[in-house]
This record gives C-alpha cells, sequence and structure tokens, in this order.
DNA sequence: AAAAAAT
C-alpha cells in the first residue's frame, strides 16, 4: 500500500547556538551512580548540605529504599507518613505497596473511569479497545540493525510485571499490536530503536510499557536524590504539540495506574504553577513540548541527569528545521545523560532519509522497525482527489458535508476534520460553516490553550462535529470516530498529507480522505499521485496529467520512505556506508506481522529495495 | 510561505 516519504526536506542546519550557556552555573556538584566514571561528565549538582534532610518536594509516597550509596543525600522526608522512612522495599510488582499512596491526600485518580464523560457511553467511552485485531494480521514489518531481539507473540511472553498486566487488562488490550510485538522486547533489551509506525497503531503503549516497567525494576528508582524546587525524571517523553503531549500523558497514566510511577505534563500556554507543583509532587515520567522544558531547564525546575529513557513522538517533526535546535538543545546541551547511557527510542509514521541522518546523533548502536500500514491489505482510507478551484472550495465543501447528511453518515459520532493552511484561513472558515449552519469550531496556533482544549473536546464529544484545524492537528491526535478528512488546502509536503489523513481510518477502522486540489498544489501532484497508486486509490487522469508536468527534482518519491512502509533504515543506503565502516548496519528481516513469513515472499524484499533506490 | 513551540 501507500508509499510515505518524499525527498523534500531540504532544510537549512539547525543553529542552535547561543543556548544553555547560563545553566552550567547553577550547577552543584552531585555524581549520580550511571554517569560516575565517565570521561567527559558534565558538572552534576550537588545537594547542598543546608539541604541535605529538608522537606524535599521529589518524594514518592509508599516507597521503600534506604538512600544508601549517595553521599550528600539526606533522609527521606515522607510526608504522608510523618516521618517513617524504608517503607515497603516489596517486589516491584506487588500493587500493593502503594497503599500508603491512596492514604495520603493525593490520592491517584482513575484514569479508567472518567474517561470522556461527555461522550455517549458504550461508543467514546474506550476508545483504545476498538482496535480491529484483524486488521493487523497480516502487516509486515521490518526490523534492521544488529542482534534485533525476536518479537514477542502476547504480552505474557514478557514479564512486564503484575501491576502492568492489570492495567494491561483494563485498558482492554488483548495481545500486543505488531508495532508493540517488536517494540517492547527491543526495549527490554534496553536497544536504542528508531520506529517507523503510524500513530494509532499503539505506539504510545509500546513505548510507555518498557519504561513504566524498566522504572519499576530499576535501582534508580527508589533511590532518587532530593533537591529541592528540582525534579528529576526518570524518562522523558517530548511530542510537538501540546496536545499530542497531553493526550500521551493521559495514556501513559492509565498505564501506570496504581504503580506508583508518576507520569507529570508540561506544556506551554497553561499555568505553569500548577506543572510545577506537580513536578515537585515528584516525577518518574515527564511527557512535554520543547518550549515549556527548555523553560522548566532553564528555571533550573527539572534536571534531565537522572533520564533513563528518552522518546521523542513523532520524531521526524521534531528534528525538522523548525524543532532541532530546541531538541538539540534538551538532548545534547543540558545534563541528559549520552546515547548509550540512555535509552533512546524515536517514533514516527514516517521518517525522511535527511531526517534519519539528524537522529543518528542521538542513537547508539540501534534497531530500525518499519510496521506496515494498519489494513495495508485493506486500503482501510479511501482517498479522493477532487480538481477545485479557490474560489470554489467553500461551496464544494458545503456539496460534502450535505451529502453526508444526505447519506445518513453524519450526526454524533460521525466526524468530519478539515485542514486548512493557515490560521486565519481557519478561522474565516470556521465562521463561514457555523453562518451556513454546521456546527464547527477551530484549532490553531494563535488560539488560547483553552480555546484548542475546547474546540477538541467539543469536536470528540460531537457536540461540534466539524472541527477547521492547521497543522497543529496533523500529527498523532487520536480522535475515534473521524470518518472523514477533508484537505481543503493541501499541504506542501507529501508527509504532512500522510499525517492528516491518519486522523481517520484509526485502530483499523475505515474512512474517507477528500483532497481539494488546484494548480497552486501541482509540486504535490507527483508524490500525491504515486501514493494513491500504491495504496491502490483511483487516481484521476487530470492529476496524473499534472504529476507528469510537475518537475521531478523535488517531491519525487525515493529514498526517505517507501513501499508498504513508512521508511526505511537509511543506513542500508550505498551512499551512508561508501565511506565508512561497513559493519554498522546488521542485517534485514521483513516478517509478517503475525506467525511467519507467509505472503511476502523472497520478492518482496527486492521489489521493494528497487523501488526505494 | 505557513505551522508549531516559552513568556
Amino acid at each position: 500500500m501507500p508509499i510515505y516519504g518524499s525527498d523534500s526536506y531540504e532544510k537549512a542546519p539547525a543553529g542552535g547556538g547561543g543556548m544553555g550557556a547560563n545553566y552550567r552555573g547553577s550547577r552543584s556538584s552531585y555524581v549520580p551512580p550511571h554517569i560516575r566514571n565517565r570521561p567527559q561528565s558534565v558538572d552534576p549538582p550537588a545537594v547542598p548540605n543546608s539541604y541535605a534532610g529538608a522537606a524535599l518536594g521529589n518524594d514518592r509516597q509508599g516507597y521503600g529504599a534506604t538512600g544508601g550509596g549517595f553521599h550528600n543525600v539526606g533522609p527521606r522526608n515522607d510526608r504522608n507518613f510523618g516521618g517513617g522512612g524504608g517503607r515497603g522495599g516489596g517486589g516491584w510488582n506487588n500493587t500493593n505497596r502503594n497503599n500508603g499512596w491512596d492514604r495520603g491526600r493525593e490520592r491517584e485518580a482513575n484514569p479508567f473511569q472518567d474517561d470522556d464523560v461527555d461522550v455517549e457511553p458504550g461508543i467514546g467511552s474506550h476508545e483504545n479497545t476498538g482496535i480491529n485485531f484483524d486488521a493487523y494480521e497480516d502487516i509486515p514489518v521490518e526490523t534492521s540493525g544488529k542482534n534485533v531481539p525476536p518479537p514477542v507473540n502476547t504480552f505474557a511472553d514478557i514479564d512486564l510485571g503484575d501491576a502492568l498486566n492489570l492495567n494491561i487488562k483494563r485498558c482492554k488490550y488483548v495481545k500486543p499490536t505488531p508495532v508493540q510485538r517488536y517494540t517492547i522486547p527491543i526495549s527490554i533489551a534496553g536497544r536504542d530503536l528508531m520506529a517507523c509506525a503510524q500513530t494509532g497503531s499503539g505506539k504510545t503503549a509500546a513505548f510507555c510499557f518498557p519504561i513504566i516497567s524498566g522504572i519499576l525494576k530499576s535501582s534508580e528508582y527508589a533511590q532518587r536524590q532530593r533537591v529541592p524546587r528540582m525534579a528529576f525524571p526518570l524518562a522523558l517523553i517530548l511530542s510537538p504539540t501540546r496536545e499530542l503531549s497531553i493526550q500521551i500523558h493521559e495514556e501513559a497514566k492509565k498505564f501506570a495506574y496504581q504503580t506508583g510511577v508518576r507520569v507529570v505534563v508540561a506544556y506551554g500556554g497553561a499555568p505553569i504553577n500548577l506543572q510545577l507543583r506537580d513536578l515537585e509532587r515528584g516525577v518518574d515520567i515527564l511527557v512535554a513540548t520543547p518550549g515549556r522544558l527548555v523553560d522548566l531547564l532553564e528555571r533550573a525546575r527539572v534536571s534531565l541527569q537522572m533520564i533513563k529513557y528518552l522518546a521523542l513522538d513523532e520524531a521526524d517533526r521534531m528534528l525538522d528545521m523548525g524543532f532541532e535546535p530546541q531538541i538539540r538543545k534538551i538532548v545534547e546541551q543540558m545534563d541528559m545523560p549520552r546515547p548509550g547511557v540512555r535509552q533512546t527510542m524515536l517514533f514516527s509514521a514516517t521518517f525522511p532519509k535527511e531526517i534519519q541522518r539528524l537522529a543518528a546523533d542521538f542513537l547508539s548502536d540501534y534497531v530500525f522497525l518499519a510496521v506496515g500500514r494498519v489494513g495495508s491489505s485493506t486500503d482501510l482510507i479511501v482517498q479522493r482527489v477532487e480538481y477545485v478551484l479557490e474560489t470554489d472550495k467553500r461551496s464544494h465543501l458545503m456539496d460534502l458535508l450535505h451529502a453526508q447528511i444526505a447519506n445518513g453518515v453524519h450526526g454524533k459520532h460521525t466526524l468530519t476534520l478539515v485542514f486548512v493552511e493557515t490560521k486565519k484561513g481557519a478561522d474565516s472558515l470556521e465562521h463561514w460553516l457555523c453562518v451556513n449552519g454546521f456546527p464547527a469550531t477551530a484549532i490553531h496556533g494563535d488560539r488560547t490553550q483553552q480555546e484548542r482544549e475546547y474546540a477538541l473536546r467539543s469536536f470528540k464529544s460531537g457536540i461540534t462535529p466539524i472541527l477547521v484545524a492547521t497543522d497543529v492537528a496533523a500529527r498523532g491526535l487520536d480522535i475515534p470516530h473521524v470518518a472523514h478528512v477533508v484537505n481543503f488546502d493541501l499541504p506542501n509536503d507529501i508527509d504532512d498529507y500522510v499525517h492528516r489523513i491518519g486522523r481517520t481510518g484509526r485502530a483499523g477502522k475505515s474512512g474517507l480522505a477528500t483532497a481539494f486540489f488546484n494548480e497552486n498544489n501541482s509540486s504535490l501532484a507527483r508524490p500525491l499521485a504515486d501514493l494513491m497508486q500504491e495504496a491502490n486509490q483511483e487516481v484521476p487522469a487530470w492529476l496524473s496529467r499534472f504529476a507528469a508536468r510537475s518537475f521531478h527534482g523535488k517531491n519525487r518519491r525515493g529514498g526517505s520512505s517507501g513501499g508498504k512502509f513508512g521508511g526505511r533504515d537509511f543506513r542500508r543506503d550505498a551512499s551512508f556506508n561508501r565511506g565508512g565502516g561497513t559493519d554498522f548496519y546488521g542485517g534485514v528481516q521483513i516478517n509478517n506481522g503475525y506467525g511467519s513469513s507467509g505472503g511476502y515472499g523472497g520478492g518482496y524484499g527486492s521489489n521493494v529495495t528497487s523501488a526505494w533506490d
């Protein structure tokens, strides 16, 4: 099915200068165990003696451990137990060990009860349970790298621990999705990972399960240093939009429920004080957008020196021109442990070669994983392209919406997501739709965070079943019941198109994607036609003519990705290996998602390879 | 040229 990608990433080198200069001054000299004896270690912060034993906020309730082996670390202050240190100490998979938690004043909310409160029960209340596992059956999976750990077939194949297993049951996950089958053992084995996988394929769980499990098993978990007003997360998950961070946080809280592992989210546009308070109460997994995290780091309210796990969601976006300097600052210029010391996992549905090259800086001896699209054999998303002049777009959209109503395809749980190019365009289209009797709302980066979150809720709940959005909503958001994605304005980059239409046809369900195409989109004709063809979609003759006319230098399909996958390991490229060692890349395996390699015989690999090259 | 991300 579809080929995702383009050669169009011609990004300028990242600036990134002038950062992190004033951070070091405020550091102290404590050396955590995992970076001791390192050749070029950063000046690690000490716990000032005057603070030793002070009431520190970064504590965890109901968790044992003597802070042995840590100089300069005073006795723990278990605020909720009136000073009893060294509690518990039970097995890491003992769900009862945080009984104390519930006795404290910060009772952990049950994330499984107040889900989607404004959605009718039975439809939206378990958005993660509607996964159509049959659609996963024959998904092709490709791995490359040295000594790739084999996939598992069930969650029970890996001992994630009782608490985590219980949450897996609560989520009603029966068996792991392909990305989970491969990612979890790779991650448990401690390997770095670059994974191409569609969001909505269980990606968040794929990196959360090993992180939570690893944290529970680690000694750092119990032996945390205390510095006042400074949080020391063990895992960091970065995402490119606030709403995506919120979503990841909500999911991660389910997975971490009653494990004692604390998940905190930090993003811009919201009061920082609440986030600071959450951080002070203790954080193991920090989910954040880059800007706010940099702010927290500069205020010295967060230290990354204890990070054992780093996950970048939508990693190709995180490393594009707009984000790369911030990401480099966070990952390379603060106090985060180096690659090889920490474990790094990068995820995206698309992974252009140029971005892979940048990403390699953050990784150590990593495994590359490409999971074919859910429904790659059944074409769950029907893609249509219509020729519509700029001036006709509104009336054409109106026709589509009327047709949906006529077909009975409308209502609370048939949502339509309309992508436009600009924030102004989003505002005016929303207004026009409302004036014309279509309940619509809009989301874009010029709205307040409150407005953005309200718009998303209103859309998800079906109060306004039409959402007009800029690319802020293009990636990662898991919105059940999006039946139709309209590309009112097409993006310039085919990868963005792929992410946008991925908002429908989620979790193995079918969906429709309609694009309005005209002369302004000429540069997209070729990649769009190619992509549709490989997705077995009907390509209009006029689009093929546009494609034939277009220049082939840019946006030509090629090295960045291809075939049934969202990407291909760039280490396999001849150009990459030409100058250097050849041992870096360790071989490829192509398998079906389940069972052995039936269905995609030998010819498959070579075909795809030639298409990629 | 636009979008996102800190205040």
